[in-house]
DNA sequence: ATTACAATGTTATAATATAACAATAAAAGA
DNA sequence: TCTTTTATTGTTATATTATAACATTGTAAT
């Protein structure tokens, strides 16, 4: 299972590096210009260690705004199953981390009875400051 | 009100037209080269006909796979809340139309008490013929 | 040591999406 | 009507996001 890898590689580690010490989400290619400096130098070293890095839960892909996000939430390491609110306004990102909300939507069956459990859920609206 | 608009103008009808035809989502320059044949022959005018049809709901985006589908569930072209299940080997593509689903997810707080009225959810799995 | 597999470095290119601007068409107000 | 405003269109160019392909190097197990 991909979840019991124990050590990032160089790479690896110099990209989740980066994305952990912002608050908000990163772009790939943002990533990539703060990473010159440590020697990536091309879109696929840095594509490579994000696909890895979102694969062992490390980090999220937040696909409506095509950037990456540092995990926060460490039972969604295992679970593939994420879920986000994000402002509209300021574009403040927040991941969740509600076992009841992670619970119902495990539990979720469609029509004709299927079950997910992976699943990802994106919430728009304003926060706080921007409300 | 977005949702108010009545007419849809020659090209929004042209790509919504094209996209209902299709069972599954269509990515953007799919969608160009089928229409090339009705004139429209450059991106800006299929993104713009997309955004227009998006936005009032007769069009979904699947933000994992940046590809959209017709939208076959007449509560949620007003809503802005959209749920779909998406099978990983097949790649088909459902749009959820359960009204507890979206009655759970309108009413569900954040840890401040936050409300979010708009939302996407992607399930994801096995299909019933790919299982 | 040999073998397998994962990760790296590199160049090029594919795929997705928008900026900018001039021209038309449609809708709304006087 | 006519005139003003707004939405839509056509067009060229370019920005942004992501992957293919291949040679090389590192790592870990046998
Ligand atoms: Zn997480
Ligand atoms: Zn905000
Ligand atoms: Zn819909
Ligand atoms: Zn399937």
């Amino acid at each position: 299972m991909a979840q019991k890898k124990k050590y990032l590689s160089k790479n690896q580690k110099i990209v989740l590096d980066i994305i952990e010490k912002s608050a908000q989400p990163m772009k790939a290619y943002s990533i990539l210009f703060n990473v010159q400096k440590k020697g990536l130098k091309a879109p696929p070293q840095v594509y490579r260690a994000l696909d890895k890095l979102v694969e062992i839960g490390k980090i999220h892909k937040i696909e409506s705004r095509n950037a990456f996000i540092a995990c926060r939430n460490s039972a969604c390491t295992i679970t593939n199953a994420t879920a986000f609110s994000i402002c509209e306004s300021c574009e403040d990102v927040k991941e969740i981390s509600s076992s009841k909300l992670s619970k119902y939507l495990s539990n979720f069956q469609d029509k004709e009875g299927m079950k997910f459990n992976k699943y990802n859920l994106e919430f728009f609206g304003l926060c706080k400051k921007c409300k």
